[in-house]
DNA sequence: GCTCTTTCATGACATTTATCATGTTTTTCA
DNA sequence: TGAAAAACATGATAAATGTCATGAAAGAGC
């Protein structure tokens, strides 16, 4: 179980935060967010958007968030998500610049809001904060560099393994066995980084090799090896 | 001109640094290194390797470093370069994974070590460093989230050209007007993102129609604006 | 200077991937 | 609930890009 990020201001919601949000039917959480001072938005709302300035950061309580960028033609392009107990917005405040992502909301989500003073607070004055900013930063970082070589590197099918395996690493699985997010399959083209009609037929293939599952949106992680090898994945 | 991060504990040699050693000759640049107790690296060398453990970061005081990355069968990706000024390794030190990256030499560079425990007592005595340290992080992020929209969204051509301005944006340009960096085909194919050949065949086109002009390894930028135009690049 | 190696260059070709078109299914929301 | 919109699916085709092969040019080391 991650460790969930807990910002000592916000404690007034984040100290019990997992615990006390997690498993809440949409409207209780709606209600016990607003008692608390923090805010609730709803699937397919934006909390903020790219371009505009950045006044404070966001504790993640609850929620499926994806983190995506204009590309060419305003096409989206997904950079990353975020759920329970991550941060966003740090990014565009820490480096003085306009957020360089918008963050729109895939499942109801309940965040508090840190403006930028109190953060800056808090890190003059406790430079283990400042350190475990840095830290997740930093490992953000190692990331992109990881995306960056496979967009550079791998074919389209490859991509596609890999981008399964690690929604299921990152989301988890539902009861019935199917990876606990919804996406369009435009969406997945995003993340991928191809068209959405090469996207739809590479899923059809993984299907047909029994690889993976598909009921609607629900995707079904058969053969975690056969993605494993298909996405020439080896870590 | 860019300012270069100045580490405190560092002052021996980076207070100085970019006035000191900017204009020096390859052989004084090693001895003035030397008596400095700054570490001094020639063209090829590797400072660090991929996967490895971290225990310190280096300042740049002067050179040119390409950090990279392994792809599939041992395919190098670049990912970004460092020179005068900067400061490299620092992700790893953070976030406390091995290096993400190596950090190979391109031209003769002088740099300074600084082992962590130096860097952690910085960031805890010094909250204005670690903004500042944060602050580097965070900018590096925003790039690569645009990196990854590109690769993920913008035809080879395209990418070819956005290469070509950000090389001539990050080195300068020679007394000749050539780009000041040399790369090989294959290095400046690994940037983009596609077969060596394709970039080959790519540069000859944007030569043919007169954007660039090319002697060798030196690239000169003839028209910017046709290159903006052919990358799509708008900011 | 001369050899050996690497890099550069270009053509021919194969493969991957995108695009366009069309029809079906699912979702949305009035 | 029923119409409109969005998403999904698949085929046909075109365009982009990679791969392989070959030779020339440039650079490294003796």
């Amino acid at each position: 179980m991650k460790k969930p990020f807990v910002i000592p201001e916000c404690q007034k919601c984040m100290s019990r935060s997992l615990s006390v949000f997690s498993d809440l039917p949409d409207e209780e959480l709606q209600q016990i967010t607003a008692s608390k001072g923090c805010n609730y938005y709803k699937k397919g709302q934006t909390i903020f958007f790219e371009g505009n300035n950045a006044h404070g950061i966001y504790c993640v309580h609850k929620g499926k968030i994806k983190m995506h960028k204009l590309g060419l033609d305003g096409k989206e392009q997904i950079i990353r998500f975020a759920k329970d107990g991550d941060v966003i917005g740090y990014r565009a405040m820490l480096s003085g610049e306009p957020y360089s992502l918008s963050a729109s909301v895939l499942e109801d989500t309940s965040v508090c809001y840190l403006p930028k003073d109190t953060l800056l607070n808090l890190i003059q004055e406790d430079p283990k904060f400042a350190l475990r900013l840095m830290e997740m930063t930093c490992k953000e970082m190692g990331k992109a560099s990881k995306a960056i070589t496979n967009l550079a590197q791998k074919p389209v099918r490859e991509r596609l393994a890999e981008v399964l395996l690690i929604l299921k690493e990152t989301f988890g699985e539902r009861e019935d066995g199917s990876i606990d997010v919804t996406l369009t399959r435009e969406e997945i083209g995003s993340l991928v980084g191809t068209a959405t009609e090469s996207c739809i037929r590479l899923l059809s293939e993984f299907k047909k090799d029994e690889m993976i599952g598909l009921e609607g949106k629900k995707i079904f992680i058969k053969d975690v090896q056969g993605l494993i090898k298909t996405g020439n994945v080896y870590e």
